[in-house]
Parts: structure tokens; sequence; C-alpha cells
DNA sequence: CCGTACCGCGTTTTCCCGAC
DNA sequence: GTCGGGAAAACGCGGTACGG
């Protein structure tokens, strides 16, 4: 086996930047700076986030200050109010379980109206109700079936309205939320899964990204493009590997391996999972 | 000298989480 | 349920260092 040189020239013509160059020292204004921090710091216990706000420098949001102070683990003392003491007749409880019970649990503010009807507040109403054990019955979702998990792995996670509509289209009803919860709960990653990047190869196999780069392009590995809006100054689109075929290339290919090299867990899942035959996605 | 590893760039994509 | 800020992860590749 002889090795030819391979080229990285694609022939491209010379695109200008897009952003200003990186001057060191300069930072972007949205990153917190030390100064900024320590004025949550000071005003945030006492006077929560307007009076930070009015320290800070205009381009800083409410929002921005809680993540902050989030952060710093601080909590405002603003807001609240003297407590008062909720005055109820003797058998408000009794009227209360039998208001409950007739609650529509799917209509949508039917424990604000209870509670002005009732006169209390609605956020003591709900507190009472939980203490008397009263509950609302919620339509639970029915169970995912193996279909439909087989599905998850083929939709779009990075777009929830696409994949309800696609489950549609297969004739299951999940709402978009619905889908992304299941995702989580079975350990689907929300990125694109119909194959990897050549990085994502090489760090499986243990090369570097170029060299990986350099047998997609030689035609070693077969490998296609996933059209994207990447620029030609991120380097134009990206490659994408089914694992089939990157399981051909690590067999046909065994000798460039450095096994001391490679992320030994990736590789045998690659080499061990099964995969839906038509389109190469790996079924869970 | 050649092939590969390493570093860093500019940008998009994704995740996380609190407020509303 | 939705929005949006913040930040990390991901991506391909140019440039350069390094080892044999």
């Amino acid at each position: 086996m002889s090795l030819q040189p391979v080229s990285f020239s694609k022939g491209r013509a010379h695109l200008p930047r897009l952003s200003t160059p990186y001057i060191p020292g300069r930072r972007d204004p949205r990153f917190w700076t030390n100064d900024e921090i320590d004025i949550v710091r000071r005003y945030y216990p006492t006077g929560g986030a307007a009076a930070c706000l009015a320290h800070l420098p205009a381009h800083r949001t409410k929002s921005g200050v809680y993540v902050q102070a989030g952060k710093l683990g601080l909590t405002a003392k603003v807001g609240g109010g003297p407590k008062v003491r909720i005055e109820t007749p003797p058998d408000f409880d009794e009227t209360l379980k039998d208001a409950w019970s007739e609650l529509d649990g799917k209509q949508r503010g039917a424990v604000n109206r209870l509670a002005e009807r009732l006169g209390v507040p609605r956020w003591w109403l709900s507190q009472r109700a939980r203490k008397l054990g009263l509950t609302m019955p919620h339509k639970k979702q029915p169970p995912w079936t193996a279909a439909e998990d087989a599905l998850m792995a083929k939709v779009p996670l990075h777009n929830p309205d696409r994949c309800a509509e696609i489950f549609r289209e297969h004739g299951f009803r999940r709402s978009p939320t619905a889908i992304m919860v299941r995702a989580k709960r079975i350990g689907l990653s929300r990125r694109f899964n119909e194959g990897f990047s050549a990085r994502q190869a090489a760090r499986i196999l243990g090369f570097d990204d170029k060299t990986m780069t350099a047998y997609c392009i030689s035609g070693e590995l077969k490998a296609s493009k996933r059209n994207g809006n990447r620029l030609p100054q991120q380097g134009g689109s990206r490659w994408i590997i089914t694992p089939a075929d990157l399981r051909r290339f690590v067999i046909d290919q065994l000798e460039r391996i450095d096994f001391r090299k490679v992320d030994k867990f990736e590789l045998v899942h690659l080499l061990t999972m099964v995969t839906d035959r038509e389109t190469d996605i790996p079924s869970r």
C-alpha cells in the first residue's frame, strides 16, 4: 500500500470574514463583568432585580439579573407583605370537598373561579385542597408503543412541531411536548441523528478530524454531505457518515486504526448496534 | 520532507433554566 | 406553554508544530 498525498484545497474563492477580528482584552458586553456581578450581589438581596437594574448598564435586563442572582444563590426580600389570616366558616372544608369533586380539571381557570366564588385567595384554596387530600383527575398519557419509540429515532427532535406532524402522519397522536419529554426520558439526543459528522467519526476511531476528512474526500470512507446554511467561511456543509459505512471502514481499514486511541465504548457500540436496514438509523 | 496532530477561528445549533 | 438570555457544544478547516 502506498500513501498518496491528499490536497485539502477545494479551489474556493477567498471570502472576507464576516465578523470583526478578535481583539485581546476586549469582551462582548453581553458577558457579565465582575463589577456587574458585584452590583447584583450587593443590591439584589434587599432591593431585588429593580434595584440592580438601576445600578447596571442599560443593556442589562431583568431576566439577566435573575440568572446572575440564581447563579450566586441569592434571594430577594422584596414583595410579599403582612401576613393575612384567611377567615372561613366552620363548614368550609365540607363545601370545598363538594365543590372540588364537581370541578372540571380540563377547563382552564376552574380553580380560579372556584376561589372567587368561595371568597378566598386562589393560592390558599389550592393549598387547603392539598391538605385535605383533594385531587384533580388528570388524563394519563397512554403508554408508548414500540412502534412509536421506533419512530422517535427518525423524527427531527430539534423541531418539536414537525415531530408531532410526523407522528400524526403515521397515525399517532402525541403533542410536541409529549415527544420532547419522551426523548429526554429514553435518552435520545435531540441533535442531528442521521449519521456521524467527520469530527464525531474521527473521535470514535482516534483519528484527527482532518485525517477523517481526507478519507471522506478520497472516497475510502463513503460519506455524503448534509445540506445546511453553513457558510464557506465555516468550511461549507457538513459530512454525514452513516453507522454502516463507518463500520465497513473499520473492518476494511483495521490496520490503520490505533486501538490505544479509539473511544472503546463508542466503537463497540458502533460495531454491535442493530440498525434499521433501510434507514441505517440505530433502533433502540 | 512528508504525513499527521494540535490549536484556534467564526459561526450555528443545542441545551438549560427562570420568568411570564 | 412559551419566550428569551446565556453559554456550551459542535462543526470543518486554515495554519503550523512535530515526529519519524
